[in-house]
Order: C-alpha cells, then sequence, then structure tokens
DNA sequence: CGTGGAATTGAGCGCGCTCAACGAAGGTGG
DNA sequence: CCACCTTCGTTGAGCGCGCTCAATTCCACG
C-alpha cells in the first residue's frame, strides 16, 4: 500500500489545468499527516477549519444511519481533496488504506489567498467542478441496474483515476467491505459480481487486489444521445449489448 | 402546474445569503424562454453556451443508456441553476412538466463578469456549493436500502425545495416515471411505495400530484455522528427504527 | 504454528422487476 | 353528447436477483 509513483509530494494534479507553480506555493503551509487503515481524519467535514488533498493511500467520505448501515458517499484518491464544500452535509472522513498520508491547508488562509491570487480562485473553481463531475459519476454507477454492471462501471471509474504498475496492474486501495458500502450492495453480493466478470472474461484479478479491465464495452454500455420520451414501459432494460 | 409563489421573476433564490440586488442586474440580459412537456430544453448542456435558470415548473438532467433505460440524474426545481458544470457528461436537459419556464444567461458574458464584480464570483460559488449539496443528497438517497425509504427520502427531499400551498399539500410537478427513472425504480414499484407509505400513516395523498409528510423520523432513520469500523457483517440493516 | 479478519462460495428467501389487466382522466372527432 | 383513443396510475401474479445466514478457504501477522 505504497505511495503510487503519480501521487508524490508536489501538487502534480492528474490531467488539470492549473500551473503547478501558481498552486506549489500552498504547500508551504500544508501539514503532513499520516493515517492508518480506519483511522479518523476529520469528524466533521463541514465544520473542519482545514481542506484536505490526499496525498496517498485513501480515504473515504462515510454516514453511518440508525440501523447500523454504513453509506460511504465518495472515495478520495491521491489527489482529491476534500473539506472545501463548506455547508454540505456532516460527514465523517477516515483513512481506508494503511499508510495514507494527507496534506491539510488552513481554510481561512486559502479563502483570503483566493481574494488577492485569481489562479488561487480558478483552482478553487477547477475542485469544485472536479468534485460536481465526480458525484455526476456516482450517481450514473448507483443507478445501474445489476450488481455486476454496478461493480464494472465501479473499476472502470477507478481505473481512470489510478496508474497502473508496469504490468498493467491496477491496484484496489480498499477492501471488499468499502466497495459493498460505497455501491450499496453486500459483501458476498460484490464478491460474486467479481467472480462473474473474471469468468466472463470482462476483467482480470491478480490476488484481492490487483485487476484490469479486459473488455470495457461490455461493462459500459453507453449512452446514445438523443432522448426518448419513455412513454412505452416495456422499451425499458431491453438489455442489448451492442457495440456503437 | 402554474407558477408557485416563490418561483417568480426576481431573482430571490431560497434560503440563500446572497443580496438579490447584486444578482438582479443578471436579468437584464437574459432570455425568457418557455418549453411544454417533455421538449428539450438544451441538447448538450456541458457544450451550451448558456446558463440556465428554472423559473416555473421543473426541468430533468437525463441520459439514455443504450439499453432504452433512462437514467435522471437531476430534478431542477424552481431557483436551480443548470449548465455552468462545464466539464461534466453530456446529459440531456428536458422540461418536465407543461409551462416550464426557463432564463438563459450568455456564459461568456457571465464569466466576464465574474472578473470584475466579486459578488457574482461569491454566486457562482454559491452555486457550485448547492449543486454538490444537491448531488450528495441524491447519492444518500439513491444508497437507501428499501424502495419505500427511497421514495420517502426523494419526498422528503422534495418537500425541503418546494412551498406548500396554504392546506400544507406539496404538489409534484413530476410523473411516476420520472421519480422512477430518478430513483432506480420501476414505476409499479414506486406506485407501490406510495400506497404502502399512505397506508402505514406516513404519508398522505391527495391525488396523484399532491402530498404531505406526516411522520418524517419514520422515514429519515437519520444518521449517528460516530463510525462504526464496519468489521461484523452482521450488524448491518438490523433496521431499528428508534427516534433519536 | 495458531489466530483473526478478509474473501469466497453455497442454500434459502424476500423484495423489486416483469408481464398483465384494469380504472381514471384528458383529447379528438363523429 | 358519446365513442374512441392515449397516457397515466394502480394493483395482482410470477419470478429472478440480491440479501441473509452459514461454512470454508486464504492470507497477514504475532
Amino acid at each position: 500500500m505504497g505511495e503510487s509513483p503519480m501521487s508524490d509530494e508536489s501538487l502534480q494534479l492528474n490531467p488539470r489545468q492549473i500551473s503547478p507553480c501558481s498552486i506549489a506555493s500552498l504547500d508551504a503551509f500544508a501539514a503532513r499527516l499520516h493515517y492508518h487503515r480506519g483511522q479518523e481524519i476529520c469528524d466533521d467535514e463541514a465544520a473542519s477549519p482545514c481542506w484536505f488533498r490526499v496525498v496517498a493511500g485513501m480515504a473515504r467520505r462515510s454516514m453511518v444511519r440508525l440501523s447500523g448501515r454504513r453509506q460511504i458517499v465518495g472515495l478520495l484518491l491521491p489527489g482529491d481533496f476534500f473539506g472545501f464544500s463548506s455547508q454540505s452535509k456532516s460527514f465523517a472522513i477516515e483513512a481506508a488504506s494503511d499508510d495514507t498520508i494527507v496534506r491539510s491547508y488552513p481554510r481561512q488562509r486559502l479563502e483570503t489567498l483566493a481574494q488577492t491570487d485569481p489562479r488561487i480562485a480558478q483552482f478553487i473553481r477547477s475542485l469544485s467542478s472536479e468534485m460536481i463531475s465526480g458525484l455526476e459519476e456516482q450517481i450514473l454507477i448507483l443507478g445501474r441496474t445489476t450488481a455486476a454492471k454496478k461493480v464494472g462501471s465501479f473499476l472502470v471509474s477507478v481505473t481512470k483515476r489510478l496508474t497502473r504498475d508496469q504490468a498493467g496492474w491496477i491496484l484496489l486501495p480498499m477492501s471488499r467491505y468499502d466497495m459493498a458500502d460505497y455501491l450499496g450492495l453486500s459483501v458476498e453480493t460484490v464478491s460474486r459480481a467479481l467472480s462473474e466478470l473474471r469468468k466472463s472474461g470482462t476483467i482480470a484479478l491478480a490476488g484481492t487486489r490487483q485487476f484490469r479491465i479486459l473488455d470495457a464495452d461490455a461493462i459500459e454500455e453507453g449512452a446514445v444521445g438523443g432522448s426518448l420520451p419513455r412513454t412505452t414501459p416495456g422499451s425499458r432494460d431491453c438489455e442489448v449489448t451492442v457495440r456503437v
């Protein structure tokens, strides 16, 4: 569970169009924190006086219901920020893997800095935009019909955000329980869906934490541009697997 | 399906802390558009040269998969903006009810305006923040276990965003099909869940489009602050309905 | 080597989807 | 005016998927 190559200390964000030189000054007053699996990073994200950035490992934004069921509303991978959506609900942030490294930036200082440096303000806007995209993608994943499609879409989403090793494998920095709580499934169903995807040749598994996508088209089932009026109830979910 | 009292032409946003006087100047160059049910407002939200604001009625942000299934990733009620999350996926926006009125603001003009007027920039930030909150709430709704809880949470969410009439009823500006595609359920299941909630005294229905919440606690099943480690598979979903 | 958590697999069952029928409401044209 | 049609909404019957409970294996760690 070491640091992946892309998640080093410098503020190199994945494919973001921000000039790193203007942001690198932020790390001057950023504490560097180290957490182990399950440790709480911040009790109430909305009330935190800091913004955070995941450097290595993984964190999860979660909420526990009275029923005891835990809902994970976000997985934070290296490069992701959190704590800057002020008026959101009260979510707890925990480290999901050992050796999770997080940098914290004092909120007050960044907000004043954003008022003078327009590049900082632009950077904050891009963070919000990226968070919106991530949440929309999560909604699309949660809206899939079957468990295999949910798990498959999730793996595709993770593939786009993590780097492969030299053999092409991607390391999942989370447990099956995390996946289950993120997807709204049970652990057993997640495990069964992974086995099903492996047997059908859609993905490949190496151990329990490494995978690779073999047939992305079989998962995506893309989208057609137009908008059907959806007046015929029988037309839904006919499950064709046509390539576009 | 007329305009609700709160959704008049002036830019009064629900409980937002923005001074309306600084934003009212935006309506000077905003076209006012009128749509009927099912009509397409904007084919590709990300590529649109305009931002939009719903004045009356309702719009839906949707995507149609190859299977024919339609996924609604957002319901846009009076006061909601859309079109400003630039790098999001390509979603189609349609009017979901007759007499939907939308104002459109040229994107280029607002962005240049935001560079000179910090209040406009602050307003845009609050829009992003609000959108993030809405998406997180939708994720929480989609993550509920049973259909009745999904429908109930959805009604609670709608109640917070719409106004009651003098008798305390809330008018649903959408069909059962829209609710089903929003919640990832079938129309029949939505209908059954509504009947179940009505029979149990949780909600009251007047006709097919009016409702009111009678027992919000029975739906919410709130959240406890702490974070269980969730290492015991048996502790999930024990379905207690304790009041806090 | 023993231990405990993680992961997988199987058996049984309940919830939600599918298919179907029916009723209500609105529109159109005779 | 009523006959006819379409769309929406509700309810029932049957079934498949995912949850629950349980057993087993795997693996990291002391």
